[in-house]
DNA sequence: ACAGTTCTAGAGCGTCCTTTCTAGATCGTA
DNA sequence: TACGATCTAGAAAGGACGCTCTAGAACTGT
């Protein structure tokens, strides 16, 4: 049909997260997006349209990566065990993609994203994403501590994503290889969960 | 001796903070501390020198007050009860000082400091700034677990610091009274020290 | 071979941002 | 009141960045 891509949009999104893991969003220019990547400029507006609309695809890459780890793994057994099933992914995904963790991590959406200059379509993905997560965490608040009070839900999201990440956080942002303790973080999820309701 | 300032160190470097923590260092231009603070662009050079020593001023004030109240929280008591009265200050200090949390928390220091252009002794004014912390972590770490390895500091810094963090880090992004469950936060913490050694 | 489509390539434009510069205002002191 | 010192004030220079634009290259289907 035409002429095929010399570079892949996966490769163009991987240099705008570097460049966005390294120096935030000041280094993720759309030169150095283009240098790194080795497509040239006119290619990245091209495929992207904007420098906004690319780094809203970043983020929708990785955030959809972290949440299909996330439900898969949170889907058989007690609502308990899918819990720590749960957090001990927040751990795997940290192992496995450390620069989408660390993006996960250190990127604000409010400051990464500024929906006013995306189009309709993208700012529909935006607020979809968090729809399925919303109902995974909602369900085993059900199973967990009887009815989903916001108070409840929120302890939840605490005990499997806030926390763990909390304990590779510092393995991240070093880049040192993240030989972290899982034991010790279902430790502190059980501890979270198991606590009285306060 | 002279013209008194009209705009005072402090109000500036809150207007910049406050910058920092909306929209992240990009917000943070001079035109827009200038019109934040209603000091004129002029007054911040003259005051701070460059727009990086300006930023690192903030930064080094932020941390300052944080581990002031984190160094006299932790002093007297068993080591359990300075670990847990240490946390303790950690949520604390989010409910005091919010923007200042927010910045602590979102803000990422290589991102925010380029150290390439800040003067030798704003350098070293950063480089002596965890000493303080880190003896007390690693005196925290001789009374609780014996010696201060690497791994038992790193497991003290997540429960003392980073943990509480991530209890009130949704509070904070979103500017929402942060009504903290600070049994949660001392269970937690409670569960990551008693843990067995990984 | 030709047409149609998609992608590459990078020079150039307008805008915003940091920084500098100069003139004047306001204080304490003599 | 006159003087030195410090701060205010904002215009303007110089550079970087996002984005556009045009020309051509590379592929598929006929």
């Amino acid at each position: 049909m035409a002429r095929p891509k010399l570079h892949s949009d996966d490769a163009i999104l991987d240099a705008a997260r570097d460049l966005l893991v390294r120096g935030g969003p000041g280094a993720a220019t759309t030169a150095a997006i283009s240098s790194t990547s080795g497509a040239p400029v006119g290619s990245l507006y091209h495929r992207f349209g904007s420098r906004p609309q690319l780094l809203a695809e970043v983020w929708l890459r990785t955030v959809r990566r972290f949440q299909a780890g996330l439900l898969a793994a949170a889907t058989s057994g007690t609502a308990m065990e899918r819990a720590l099933a749960a957090a001990d992914w927040t751990v795997e995904f940290a192992l496995r993609h450390p620069a989408d963790a660390r993006l996960l991590l250190q990127a604000r959406r409010e400051e990464l994203l500024a929906d006013a200059d995306l189009p309709a379509h993208v700012r529909q993905s935006l607020t979809d994403l968090n729809k399925p997560v919303i109902d995974l965490l909602r369900g085993l608040a059900a199973d967990l501590f009887g009815a989903p009070t916001p108070a409840r839900l929120e302890r939840l999201a605490i005990a499997v994503v806030d926390v763990p990440y909390a304990v590779v956080r510092r393995h991240l942002s070093r880049g040192t290889s993240p030989r972290v303790d899982r034991d010790l973080v279902s430790h502190a999820v059980r501890a979270l969960l198991d606590a009285p309701a306060g």
